[in-house]
DNA sequence: GATGAATGAGGATTCATTCAT
DNA sequence: TATGAATGAATCCTCATTCAT
């Protein structure tokens, strides 16, 4: 049934458009700002229709995070296959894994960071939060695979790989929160990569097995 | 003029009893849920009464960072003044300063946060909103300081302090924000304090020096 | 012309399907809670193709009046035609006539209250109402033609006959209507039937001519 | 106290005013048509307003209902205590009784039909619903009341007392609201008056006990 | 005729803020 | 100063209706 399928397409085309244009919103606006009406101006389409690709306001914002998620996983994902990587370059990779992540969506971040303060969870049908969550923990836990195999390979410190994950998922969430508001107040240009750059080879200077330990 | 000095000591008391009881309503209701009726009723006054001591809702939410801020400040300083401790106990000792202030006002940190990510700063007024970001700086400054000390001393990595003391920030934030969102959800209890160990311990040898380097 | 005329019959088919459909739904969803679409989900079609067959919401709410009164006009006339029955017979054959046309669209009587009750007619064409207001009144002129018939032969008090028929009408849809409210809230069964059998033995013993009359 | 006693007063006469003008626009406009930016013009007032003064827009029209039903129980009450009179002068006085409910608030009527129809009853708290339904059943139980004794004494029928009051309120909700329907089409004035007389110079023959029986 | 996505006006409700007392 | 009732703009969401396919 081809033409059912051009359906699903369009539907699944619609939902993006309206996302894509959510993000916008969000980048100009900021996430507690944008109104259903604001998103529905710039995807250009009316307040209703939002409704029908999105249950209420939460789930929206849901949508933004649950794409980011995704590729993120996907990311990490193909970080931790490269098992033959010395550990100081998967590191490395999985900076930019989360760095791909973020330019994809700056606001994302913010949003995930609103959705994690648990503020705006209310709407949020229990599927979909055990989405966010289920990917969210999924990240970690290829996160901390990466680590569990450094550990067991001598290179890195043998510490609780769960929260080796976490350490850095804060730290990297940490910068970017404080960048995206800076941006707001000093729209100066990528004071973040070097200073992400930095963070990232403490990090991997701390996690860091040495003959000495 | 002693009246008039009472008159003003009167003035910060009720200030000071208002931000107690916003205090109490964050932690309770969460930030974005908290009215300024919940507060007015938790600070047993009129919602009336609180637009006599702070012009608006953000001023509110600003005074709680500014605060936490004042406090936070008076314990770096007290740290860096310690110049005679060798730089791993520094390092602790900053975390300890730091874990203070996140205990004595848990939520503030998350609308310190929401005020970062730029959402509740529209109506603040240009003076406030100086008074916090001189505030911030002052505190990342501070840390800077330690750390350009222990960077003279030969102790730690020859890096920008200022990046440095962002990123230790960021690494403490995020790792709180994250908490703070599994809090709501699952409240198991001081997951937080050993990953936050753990984090300082790879900072602090990510950032110290080595014979090597 | 028999294509035209399947083409009518075909017409008058589908508008019966989607009539039925409405009526379960208001079964089950009550009648200011049921929306269009549920109606066409119900009746297996889209929103759109209801616009087809009905001018608008409102005109579909009368259609299912129209139904019922026309139903019970048929069921009046009959018992009307047996002039031989006595009286007190008559009246229970009313009775019955008015219950089964309940007892085919229950929540009929209540869309029908609510019509009577001015609330929806806003949208309704006059033809349609008028066509609604004639079948009301030709319910009222049968009952009151059976009322008048007993006046004459002398089993009656002399009373305007449409008087009394308005007084039998307004007792039956009063107790239906209260039937259907207890129901909502407490589904026992069948409490109407026998305080229907009760109130029109009170009825027609209040209306019977008595010698000492 | 008397400064918190006219608060008090105040307060109620504020309420007393809201739903004196939710009356009008009731009937003006109609129950299911007037919206709580008509009721609020119509007061003079914000919206807002209204709402501190009733929870929501069901609770509102609650609030008639209860004021009636007290009104009507107040009347009812009498009428049981005059024991003394002859039942056919007691059936015209809870007539009477029923008519100045009608005539305080007839729209009234209609709404507690639409409550008793279950259709708004979606957002009113419980402990109102108990009350409107105790206020129900507590005008009932009297009329019932009445009935009771009549029976005793001998000059009523021995019929279930309880499903003769609502038969009797049955009777009389019906025919008012067919009143109001005609009105909204029709406002030629008080044909409800002498039908109302008809139906319970029948309904007192019909209930009342004969030699015969 | 049939579809169902899109519309957008309209409604209930909230809440920061003001102001008369 | 303190009050708290009143405000009314702003927001989310619904749903009858339309129209391009």
């Amino acid at each position: 049934m081809p033409i059912h399928e051009r359906q699903i397409r369009d539907r699944e085309r619609r939902r993006q458009q309206i996302i894509a244009a959510s993000k916008r919103v969000f980048v100009s606006k900021g996430v507690s700002k944008a109104t259903i009406k604001d998103i529905a101006e710039e995807a250009e389409l009316s307040p209703g229709t939002l409704y029908i690709y999105f249950k209420n306001k939460d789930e929206l914002y849901s949508a933004l995070s649950i794409r980011m998620l995704k590729h993120l996983n996907v990311r990490l994902q193909r970080v931790k296959e490269r098992k033959e990587m010395p550990h100081a370059q998967r590191i490395t990779a999985v900076k930019e894994a989360l760095c791909e992540a973020y330019k994809i969506d700056p606001p994302v971040f913010v949003t995930l960071s609103h959705l994690q303060a648990s503020e705006t969870l209310d709407n949020i049908s229990p599927e979909l939060l055990d989405q966010i969550m289920g990917l969210s923990r999924q990240s970690l836990d290829t996160l901390a695979g990466i680590f569990e195999e450094g550990i067991e390979t001598g290179s890195l410190l043998n510490r609780d790989p769960q929260k080796v994950a976490l350490i850095l998922w804060s730290l990297f969430s940490g910068l970017v929160l404080w960048e995206e508001s800076k941006h707001a107040l000093d729209p100066r240009k990528d004071f973040l990569m070097p200073t992400l750059d930095m963070a990232f080879e403490i990090f991997g200077r701390g996690i860091a097995k040495r003959n000495t330990d």
